[in-house]
Order: structure tokens, then sequence, then C-alpha cells
DNA sequence: GATGTGGGTTCGATCATTGTACTCACCGTC
DNA sequence: GACGGTGAGTACAATGATCGAACCCACATC
């Protein structure tokens, strides 16, 4: 009984959820996107049992993610870092975010440029219209039915 | 071993995956935002356990994601529907949809405005300035530490 | 009366996660 | 040079969670 069985979906999301549809991966890739490198931090940082993350970094190394780094050799010591595929999950980090913010009933979480210090508040919009996909009814097109399969 | 504590975290991020961690539960809510309403729909349309779907479902009710209506009364039927809580969940499979879209090989699937026809290439960006999150470097910040703990 | 359908529940078997404990190699330090 | 600390894991048994398959019930239909 492996957990999801969600890889022969057809589907981008699923292929996605495949790889960070775990509790505890999008976890780790936030923790990644704020800094944290080491195995004993992200084990501290979390609280999650060190086999589990140790399965997991591996997952995410396999997976592209994320890139093990030695930094040093004789005691064998390595460094978790984003990969541009790791880091391009911003998004769905943001998303996330701004979900909980919303529905939380806490206070929410304040995003701010680094450079100017302001604030930031991320929608998301229709590159080529400009508009907010809030006021778009969107459908999704299948993808050409090409050829075989 | 109750499965994640990310319940515990003060982080949006923890809270929103609280609820949408599990592989399954976001295809459920995708399938619901394209349309699907019933058990038996969402089971032949995933594949998923029965047992397991039904536990999703109502974990999914519980946090206000799903509504349950009936539509018949002597062999009590229902179908779940989407509230708002569970509809602005589509950024979320908007930004999961699109990573996976730039990093599976497979091609792209494409969202279509209804009215207009024309793709969508949906992008983030700060609603003040107007600059993609991409050419921003962004910090978070606590919130306020106003009062105890 | 047999079969089908919708919406589940029950079952045993397997899998994954958890907490705790342990390893191994080094480093500082008293 | 023995003693503890750190970093990065493994090993282990116990406990959940998930799996596929089967079953249930109330109707509807053939």
């Amino acid at each position: 009984m492996k957990r999801a069985s969600l890889a022969s979906f057809d589907c981008s999301i699923a292929r996605t959820l495949e790889v960070v549809g775990d509790p505890w991966t999008l976890m780790i890739v936030r923790d990644a996107i704020f800094g944290v490198r080491r195995f004993d931090d992200f084990q501290r940082s979390l609280g999650i049992p060190r086999a589990t993350l140790s399965k997991r970094l591996t997952a995410l190394v396999d997976d592209g993610v994320l890139e093990r780094h030695g930094y040093a050799e004789h005691p064998p010591r390595h460094e978790y870092v984003l990969t541009d595929k790791g880091r391009s999950l911003g998004p769905v980090l943001i998303a996330l975010l701004q979900w909980g913010d919303a529905w939380s009933g806490e206070q929410p979480v304040t995003l701010i440029d680094s450079d100017t210090g302001e604030p930031i508040a991320p929608v998301f919009i229709d590159e080529s219209s400009g508009r907010p996909l809030g006021e778009l009814r969107i459908e999704r097109r299948r993808r050409q039915p090409t050829a075989a399969s």
C-alpha cells in the first residue's frame, strides 16, 4: 500500500503533490527558503523525528528540490541547499501562507520587501491582461491529444 | 503517533498544511473546483480508497472547506460543495499546477479565460508596486510581540 | 426478484511515522 | 587522555494510517 498513487494522474497538480504532498516536505522547504541548511537545524526547528527527516531530505534531493553539498570531509558533513527547482516553490508557500492568514483568525504574517521595507501584498494576476485571477472564470484545457497514449 | 504536529507552529503555512497537507486532500479540492460533488464521483475520479475518502471529506467539512448538502431525503444523499474558504484555495492549486508544469517535462496544462478563450498566465505580483515577486527580495516579519506569548 | 446505485462502514494486512536509543567520527577541554 | 559535545544519521518496537476488498442499507430499475 504505497501511500498515494498520484503519480499516474495526467495532471500537474498531482505530479507536484507527489513531490511535496507530504505534511513535512513543504515545512522543510519553508525552512530551507528561510535559510536553514543543516540536518540538526531542520530537526530542531521542526521537531520532526530524525528518521523521517532523513527520509524526506533524501527524497527531496532525489527529486531535485535540494542539493547536498559536503562542507567537511573527514567527519562527512553536508548541508542541504535549494536548487532553482526548489526555490521556485516560493509561490506555493506564499499561496499557503496567504490562505492561512486569511482563515486562521490569527494575526497575519507580513511579508516585507527587503530593499524598501514596505509590506508586500502578493496577488495572482493574468500576465497578459493584468487582471486579477479572482475576476476571471477559468477553465483548464487538456493538452492536445496530438498523438498516442 | 498522530501524524504531524504542525498545529503547534506559529506559522500560517503550518496551519494551512495542517488542513491540506495530506496527499489526497488537495486532489479532492481540485476535483471540487472542477465541479465534482458526489462521493462516488470523487472516488472514481481519484481512485482513492472509499474509507480514506470518507475520512478526508468529513475532515474537510469540519475544517470549513466543504459543505455537505443533502439533496435527497429518503435514501439520504448528499453532495459536497466548496465554501468560500474552499474556493479560496484556488491560488494554492494554481501555484502547484504551475510548478508541476514548469518542472515535470510534460506538456503544460493551459488555463483559459472562459469568457475570451484566451490562455491565462498567472503570475504573483506585489499589489502595491505591481512588481513580480520574482524581482523582490522578501523577508517575513513576525507579528508584533505586543503582549505575552 | 435480480441487479444497480449512492454513500458509506468494516475488515485484516501492510506501510509509514513516531519516540527513544544507539552509532560513528571528530573537536574542544580539563 | 578521558569526558563530554556536535553533526548526521540508523535501528528499533509500538502505534497509527492507509490500502484493497468486501459488505451494508435503502431505494430504483429491469
